[in-house]
DNA sequence: GTGCGTGCAAAATCTTTGCATACGC
DNA sequence: GCGTATGCAAAGATTTTGCACGCAC
């Protein structure tokens, strides 16, 4: 019986990114990126949150560790840092098969769709590559009214 | 020699306005508008930064005004509030003549460009309806590196 | 064993609020 | 004059930092 993988898929890149620049795999790190990878893709959370998470379950992590953990998987690009103005600044897993995936949010209940877009990738790259910037990456935010509100 | 009236233009509005819900038009909310107006519609302020345009020009405004002031403005559609986590939120004059423009930051240096685009409207609208969104509006935040930082 | 990471608490930011006074209407 | 807006200072919310100890390597 085979050992499933799915779980150790994105271990081995945590810890060899980690060793790269001398650092360490702590359980920590490990936990709050585990939080993430378990909701999947589509979760916004903020880092109150996330240490909220984390002690319902009985993991003990200080909120400071909390901070300092997501600005590092932030800059190693394990996870995105979203400019929705949510109520303060809110993460989300990093997922490589929708590296530019935008964001639909009710502004009267606050609900958020993600969705991709193609036209949308190449129309901000057109207007980068027009003025000579090189395109990172893009995310287009709308605002918008939900049918449950309108 | 007539006298220029490109400076009132959007004064009725503000002061007409405030008096539809009852409000006042203060020279403290007068000067925040003022403010932005002076400086065109490319212009991305935070809080401390129009407490501290407003003070250097020998306007006495405090800082908990200037929140106040922001807030409301933004509310009565004045001005926009960004989200391209430059560091806390700033603000920009909300141009009618082009209302919904994108921004292209310079992951390097902050440099930031604005831009327009039919196409992204129309995909952000597209996407929105699709999932029954009724659009209210939408900003595309490119991360891109400048040609001098290249 | 070395030195990076953590927890804790304090500090630094950023933003909001309560209340007495000031002033637009 | 009535009632909203302001200034001030204090409180709240959010994020960062210093330092001694612990643990990944």
């Amino acid at each position: 019986m085979p050992i499933s993988r799915s779980f150790t898929r994105l271990g081995l890149p945590l810890e060899a990114g980690l060793h790269e620049d001398g650092r360490r795999l702590t359980p920590q790190r490990r936990r709050v990126l585990d939080l993430f990878e378990s909701h999947g893709s589509g979760i916004h959370l903020s880092a109150e949150e996330v240490h909220h998470q984390l002690v319902q379950s009985n993991s003990k992590v200080s909120l400071a560790t909390i901070y300092r953990t997501l600005r590092l998987l932030v800059k190693m690009g394990f996870l995105h840092e979203l400019e929705l103005s949510e109520g303060g600044h809110r993460f989300e897993l990093a997922c490589h098969d929708q590296p530019d995936h935008h964001h639909l949010v009710c502004v009267r209940c606050g609900r958020t769709e993600e969705f991709e877009s193609d036209q949308i990738l190449q129309a901000g790259r057109f207007a980068a590559e027009k003025i000579g910037f090189k395109l990172v990456e893009s995310t287009l935010n709308v605002r918008a009214i939900c049918p449950s509100c309108q």
